[in-house]
DNA sequence: ACAATAAGTTACCAAATGGTTACCTTTAAT
DNA sequence: ATTAAAGGTAACCATTTGGTAACTTATTGT
């Protein structure tokens, strides 16, 4: 008689999915460890997303501990500046192994030539079009 | 003038939590890799989902390629049995990767008890309460 | 005085995701 | 003839997530 039972909530896979999983996150973070760290630069970037959108994602991995939101102190236009924390920075590593992973086990998925990207030089995070 | 924009239905990360990111995928790997396969005895351990949910998450996972689903031929009550495909199974080293991730950079979410779990047998995937 | 700029906010809408309850199908056991 | 069991479907609803378009605020340059 089993009385083992599961719930989301506390399941720590299920966590960190929580924390990459926003459209928009992964692609975010890596241009955030690129350079690429204003608002407008990255609505530039990326301009099929909202500015709602993505002052929300912002906000969220501000929240969850993996960006850091800077308001420079000149006077206006307002620039403000977003910076890897250490622990979004931590996840790196781990982002790579999950991009070898699918680069192997994924092919169908992903466009050839950004396999090929992929084989020059390791971890190819995003789609450049 | 940079002309690079990034599309999030490309993106290889964006894929890959597609692929776990459902409520109870993370929990339904876990179980099937300890052998609790079957539709009713899944259930069991997580009462609180629903069977429809259940079936559409089993029905993504299968269509992912990460479980196989396999129709008994007893005659009834029907006898249906999940595997892992080996590409599902290959997503455990890294699952057990992204755990200790969380494990470290997580902890203040994380229950105290299953952190002593985790620290004396590593991959601890679930909480199991 | 007026427009431009950075970094948003507001109100509203649409699609995706997850949930509830009742019902179905096939055969074996009573 | 009826009930039970395994593994689901169907019809419907609620919440979450992402999206659009217009507006805001503070200051500087013309």
């Amino acid at each position: 008689m089993h009385t083992v039972c599961f719930n989301a909530d506390l399941c720590v896979m299920t966590k960190f999915s929580a924390l990459i999983s926003g459209k928009w996150k992964p692609i975010l973070l890596y241009l955030v460890q690129h350079g690429i760290n204003r608002f407008n630069l990255m609505h530039g970037y990326m301009p099929t997303i909202s500015k709602k959108v993505l002052t929300e994602q912002l906000r969220e991995l501000e929240a969850d501990g993996l960006l850091r939101r800077e308001e420079l102190k000149v006077k206006a236009p307002k620039v403000v500046v977003y910076h890897l924390t250490e622990k979004g920075a931590s996840l790196r590593k781990l982002i790579d192994e999950i991009i070898s992973w699918c680069m192997e086990h994924m092919k169908d998925e992903i466009p050839q030539d950004l396999l090929a990207i992929f084989r020059q030089s390791p971890p190819a995070f995003v789609h450049a079009q």
